[in-house]
DNA sequence: CAGACGTGGGG
DNA sequence: TCCCCAAGTCT
């Protein structure tokens, strides 16, 4: 008896009984298997669901995508964060439809050569669109190989998830590479959680080192990393005239770059609001008020943002990366989050103005 | 290899 | 409120 093989048999038995209703899970086209794969990089599955059924509506295949603005795509992305991929979508498409005549490329180097694929969706796509034997590493994985086997290695070493990765094909029952991992994965996101596990529920518990010698929460082994830094703490100008506001195409260099946000500055002791503005952006303001500050975090800074509503000085030109926009643009263009959140500040600001009216 | 890169949910 | 995290990749 194989004891690796056995615990595959069981996941893809538990799998098929149990396995989520999910929109990715209808089709076997690589393409929408991909854009699933990209989203769910990093981010929830109840998050992704209405972004992916809105995404594949807008841009149904290869080619729509390749064809389409970037600003449409970073749009269709906005609010899901690390954009990056949204970009390396687009590149990869464009790829595609340029080399491989706009068939999703089958073989691993095809696939893992496209921009924005790495070890892991390269294993994924071939996997569940291919049905191909590769293993599909990601946290889930980790986690539940981990436990399994009670591997005490820290998991963030290459070197323990390629040895995770042979593992995978060892369990692997013959002709159900897509399935299998899927069951790895769902085990990793229903049962085998990263606090307290559902260990009396799992199909595998009889076989798991860290169940039987009860060390489901220490394992997986994993190197903390440093956290929270201090808030950097900015000026954020609200310049409006009758029916548009005015916004700042990021730089390309900056975080959140090349996506739309406010003119903004960092605080500073030694200088002056009005003379940062109008050397940044040669805006010549006066600050009438404070709306309300908002903070925003992100993976390694945080910002808190002092919204500040101005008045331009008089009319003069401007930085050319400003832009007067209106309502209906705003709602258009790809605006982060951490922005959104001015936009909700001054909802609420009129909506104060309107409860006090009411009473 | 460590750090950059977003965001929202849950304990 | 705070902290950790969730189907990673790139540099």
């Amino acid at each position: 008896m194989d004891r690796l093989k056995d615990i595959g048999l069981h996941l893809l038995h538990w799998y098929n009984e149990n396995k989520r209703d999910l929109p990715w899970r209808k089709t076997k086209d690589p393409y929408k298997i991909w854009i699933s794969e990209i989203m769910l990089q990093q981010t929830r599955v109840d998050t992704v669901i209405e972004y992916y059924l809105r995404f594949l509506k807008r841009f149904p295949d290869v080619f729509k995508l390749s064809e389409a603005r970037e600003e449409d795509v970073l749009s269709a992305w906005k609010g899901l964060g690390y954009y990056t991929r949204a970009r390396n979508l687009q590149k990869a498409a464009d790829f595609i439809v340029k080399n491989h005549g706009g068939v999703f490329p089958s073989t691993f180097e095809d696939i893992r050569r496209l921009p924005g694929i790495g070890e892991y969706t390269a294993g994924a796509v071939l996997s569940i669109a291919f049905n191909q034997e590769y293993p599909a590493v990601d946290g889930n994985v980790l986690r539940v190989i981990s436990r399994i086997e009670g591997l005490e290695e820290d998991i963030g070493k290459e070197k323990v998830k390629k040895g995770i990765g042979e593992i995978v094909l060892k369990m692997m029952p013959e002709g159900n590479a897509s399935d299998f991992n899927q069951s790895l994965m769902e085990l990793g996101a229903l049962i085998c959680i990263p606090v307290n596990p559902i260990c009396r529920e799992c199909p595998v518990n009889g076989f798991c080192i860290a169940n039987l010698t009860e060390r489901q929460n220490e394992l997986p082994f994993k190197i903390k990393k440093e956290k929270n830094t201090e808030p950097i703490e900015y000026w954020v100008a609200v310049i409006q005239d009758k029916h548009h506001i005015l916004m700042e195409f990021r730089s390309r260099e900056s975080l959140l770059g090349r996506m739309w946000g406010f003119p903004m500055i960092e605080k500073n002791e030694t200088e002056e609001f009005e003379k940062q503005f109008e050397e940044k952006y040669g805006l010549k303001l006066k600050k009438k008020s404070v709306i309300g500050t908002t903070k925003h975090v992100f993976t390694h800074q945080v910002w808190k943002m002092i919204v500040v509503r101005c008045e331009l000085e008089e009319k003069h030109s401007f930085a050319s990366e400003l832009r007067w926009i209106s309502e209906e643009e705003q709602k258009e263009l790809p605006i982060p989050t951490a922005f959104q959140r001015v936009f909700k500040l001054l909802d609420n600001e009129n909506g104060w103005e309107q409860m006090e009216l009411e009473t």
